[in-house]
DNA sequence: CTACTATTAGTACCTAGTACTAATACTGGA
DNA sequence: TCCAGTATTAGTACTAGGTACTAATAGTAG
């Protein structure tokens, strides 16, 4: 027997979601329903038509590659920056950035997000990260936001070195520190003083 | 005066590429010349209609997407791998890595690549990074292959700790050294021995 | 058996083209 | 200045993958 209407439409749906590419014809057969039954379902479901549907997929990566390059200068959103002194950053969680087997942040996102802030707190177009000393101290959870603060620890000798401590945050529990050596092509005004 | 062909046809490469939604008619217009000179264009240039443009970003992002979860999960490719001992990843330096202003990449990704292959060779499932001490010996640039070589230290009195050394190579020369501290759930095969 | 829903068929029309022919405009060189 | 060759434009037939609509037929539950 032939799916009812309401099964069809369920799995029509589906079809659609894991293939947008398909059309009526081919949806048609594939439910062995006229294509006039397909378009009928479509509307109901308001589910758009092939072109549409290739479009809105287009559109939307359109949009995330030109908006990507920007977005990973910095991992996290600086929320407070005073240069070449402090900075804090905050992170969401989300599934993307998760073990999916147990839902815990990998490590190197919340490392992202305290060398990013480290990079961005220095006054200099060129600031590289030279050493690291990290620790996780407690592992994170999707859905959980971390707020990183960054110190510029200023060493009186060192010219092109400036160390800057980050400690990650989720609800004033410490979940990771890191002591960042970062290297430098120009001297900090503080240190010219 | 009008553009001659040349100017024009290489104006609407560009037009094309920073918007590949737009049509024929629109690019008629934009160019004050018929539909049909754009068409002989597009020929000429082998660039495909409207529906094709957008369909191909649309593939090209959807395989993205389908593949971005899995893909995130270890940044750089694993080559080989020996559980508990050893293991070999690359990562291929591209433009979205690196720093706009200096083409040097982003330590995060450099740290990414080998914490998760840290991760990797860990045979746990619910292996996480610990601490780690880490060292960017020389900047990376935009086109370098990483190699990164990981290699399992076994600790006797330790139970639910492993320490795994990371050397990341351009070309034979160091860029990345790493001593990641994971903690596991479980001994490894090793230990038990 | 009837009322109602579901399905199918068919038509006119749409967009954004391709493929092709043919006419006209422009432009550089003898 | 005229002619050849290139560039541009116009127009027709045809395509895919639809929308919008009307109308007929099939199936089914009360």
């Amino acid at each position: 027997m032939r799916l009812s209407k309401k099964e069809r439409q369920g799995n029509l749906t589906d079809t659609i979601k894991v293939n947008p590419f398909i059309t009526d014809e081919e949806l048609a057969e594939r439910f062995r329903v006229s294509v006039q039954t397909i378009r009928l379902d479509r509307m109901e479901l308001s589910i758009p038509e092939l072109r549409e549907r290739i479009k809105y997929v287009a559109e939307k990566s359109f949009e995330d590659e030109v908006k990507s390059l920007p977005i990973e200068e910095i991992i996290g959103e600086i929320i407070d920056i005073e240069l070449d002194q402090s900075a804090i950053s905050i992170f969401d969680v989300k599934r993307e950035h998760v073990f999916i087997r147990n839902g815990i942040a990998r490590g190197h996102h919340l490392f992202a997000q305290a060398n990013s802030l480290a990079v961005a707190v220095i006054n200099d177009d060129l600031a590289l990260t030279a050493k690291s000393n990290i620790r996780f101290t407690r592992p994170v959870k999707e859905g959980e936001r971390v707020v990183a603060k960054a110190k510029v620890i200023h060493m009186k000798d060192q010219k092109d070195r400036t160390t800057v401590e980050v400690q990650s945050l989720v609800g004033g529990e410490l979940v990771f520190t890191g002591e960042f050596e970062m290297y430098r092509s120009k001297k900090s005004v503080k240190d010219e003083e």
